[in-house]
DNA sequence: TGTCCGATTGGT
DNA sequence: CCAATCGGACAG
């Protein structure tokens, strides 16, 4: 079933670990796709130096982060990829979580073709891989997660989580070796496995 | 207005 | 290891 906007009231931390398992979904004129989610980061908000929110900064990109949980946080990175971030907390708190990764579910010949790749596991082993087989772009800012378009179900599973560091957070001093990095044990679907700590 | 750089990816 | 590629953040 799908999650109601209650689930990302809680904080980062909690709904990157509880969002392991559950199943996201987008739906366009190009069809559906799923991908159970096995890979996420919490970014907690404005104390976190690796978060866009750092220091309290707000700016029209980070502005979604400081919305009520349950909304959409898309921003391009190095000119040509999207990442997607589910908001989390109460208003003003500047909390998300990127999910990282996918184990495609249904929908895969749509990714290929969106992604130009078969391997099934190359398929969204990476936030900008997963935004391109999921057809995310800078359109879904801000929409809400209790909508129609996209969404996220839970299939009342509940896999075991290890715990690892942030990938390419170097620039955040002691927030980089923080353990705020979430994937489901021995994913072969998760973008890199060498950072595990 | 100008400069710097990234919550990445894919090819050497 | 390294280039691609450009919007956004910030200094001036």
């Amino acid at each position: 079933m799908k999650l109601s906007l209650d689930f990302y009231k809680n904080d980062a931390e909690t709904v990157a670990k509880a969002l392991l398992g559950k199943v996201l979904v987008t739906k366009s004129g190009e069809g559906v796709t799923k991908g159970v989610i096995v890979e996420t980061e919490a970014y907690i908000g404005p104390e976190d130096l690796a978060a866009h929110t750092a220091g309290g900064r707000r700016t029209a990109r980070n502005e979604a982060m400081y919305r009520p949980g349950g909304c959409v946080y898309v921003y391009t990175i190095y000119g040509m990829h999207t990442c997607f971030n589910v908001v989390t907390g109460e208003e003003g708190s500047g909390q998300a979580v990127l999910v990282r990764a996918l184990e495609p579910l249904e929908g895969i010949e749509l990714m290929r073709k969106r992604r130009g790749v078969s391997d099934i596991k190359n398929l969204a082993s990476g936030p900008g891989k997963l935004c391109a087989a999921m057809g995310i772009d800078k359109s879904f800012y801000g929409e809400s997660l209790a909508g129609s378009r996209i969404w996220i179900e839970d299939i009342g599973t509940s896999p075991e989580i290890v715990a690892s560091k942030r990938i390419n957070v170097d620039y955040a001093g002691e927030w980089t070796d923080k353990l705020l990095r979430f994937t489901i044990k021995d994913s072969p679907f998760v973008s890199v496995r060498r950072f595990m700590v």
